[in-house]
DNA sequence: GTCTATAAGAGGATAGAC
DNA sequence: GTCTATCCTCTTATAGAC
């Protein structure tokens, strides 16, 4: 291994740290509270040698956000190969997988809102491109589990994937770890049966009545 | 009606003012994002005038949060009369109003995340009364409906009561109405149908193992 | 109570030496 | 690439005249 080489690889760990870090504190704070102050603090450099290795704040939540595409893309397909799982299985898992992450502080949480975060990501084409792999692939695992008959056919397939989408940013994880006893297992696997099961009781009413309609 | 009387009103109509633009620009562009400049400029004063009668930016938001509680008090209230309504019903009604007060820009969306607006509420005796009456009626209109068998009794009142309460944040609904065609009528309806009956299709799976648990 | 002007401080980003 | 020191902008909050 050259001296170059060995050069490199230790700058790549450093922004390895430093996506960690971010990683943390986008999942602790939000990007908005979170500063890069505190990212330079954690990483334990000078907030000027971050912007050596990333050129915005928000280059550095693109950074992360990739990070967390990429694991979700790994889980996909590790799902995607277990034959004992139909569609909802998988799509339960990954959603498992979601809150999970959240509540271990680890869930970059990006408000919907920011402007300046989402006119960044829109543009970035590494995070642009993942993000339509995990939703085409969950998108086809949604199409068959409702032609199975084992996710609500009544919904449109968008609503069901934007659904499991906000899973990831579910304050109601937080609130629940916060104000109760509950372990993490147990409000995932409560909020695991809201997602999908809902509110209501066993006793099922009529179909609801919505519309199909081109999106 | 006194001279007094009539510059009372002027002042308090000011504060209704004030409150309406805090309420519409906290549901736009969340807690953060807002800045009291651009409050003051939408009610047409100076940022001087406004700590006259809000003494910080959290008193701003607080007094959204009151006014937002009324409403749904008073909601609560009107429901509670009805009796052709069933708890079930009540309890989806208000999770309507909440959804469709988010999808019109009148609810204001505060990050549960945020320290200083957090602290500032939970110090705030006119908003805690309101959240717990609030939270009172609607606890007790869970209790009844899972006695009833109309919602899920395997699952804690609580993680039912939070499930509602973050239906007023919902990041789906912005979403939808961004990416789709979909009417908001037609988006409140679908995101009813997911919170209430779930993604699962209409074969009802085996009671899940939910364990309850003090909380 | 309303205004103009400004203090006070946080935070993103950069200059320039090494 | 890393550091220290600094710039600059934005934003909350207040001083002081009217």
């Amino acid at each position: 291994m050259a001296r170059g080489s060995f050069r490199e690889q230790v700058l790549l760990a450093r922004e390895v740290a430093i996506v960690t870090a971010v990683n943390r504190l986008l999942g602790e704070k939000g990007f908005d509270a979170m500063t890069v102050d505190a990212v330079a603090a954690e990483v334990g450099i000078a907030k000027a040698s971050l912007y050596k290795h990333f050129k915005s704040k928000e280059d550095l939540a693109a950074a992360a956000m990739i990070g967390v595409l990429d694991r979700a893309l790994a889980l996909i397909d590790t799902l995607q190969k277990d034959p004992t799982l139909d569609e909802r299985d998988r799509l339960r898992a990954v959603t498992r997988w979601t809150m999970q992450g959240q509540l271990a502080g680890e869930m970059p949480s990006l408000p919907a809102q920011n402007s300046a975060l989402r006119s960044a990501l829109m543009t970035n084409k590494k995070y642009l491109d993942r993000l339509m792999q995990v939703s085409d692939l969950l998108g086809a695992w949604i199409v068959a589990g409702q032609t199975a008959g084992r996710l609500d056919v009544s919904l449109p397939p968008e609503v069901l994937l934007y659904t499991v989408y906000a899973r990831a940013c579910d304050p109601v994880l937080g609130v629940l770890k916060a104000s109760t006893n509950f372990t993490d297992d147990q409000i995932v696997e409560m909020l695991l049966s809201t997602c999908f099961r809902g509110l209501d009781g066993p006793t099922r009413l009529a179909t609801p009545s919505v519309i199909r309609q081109a999106s």
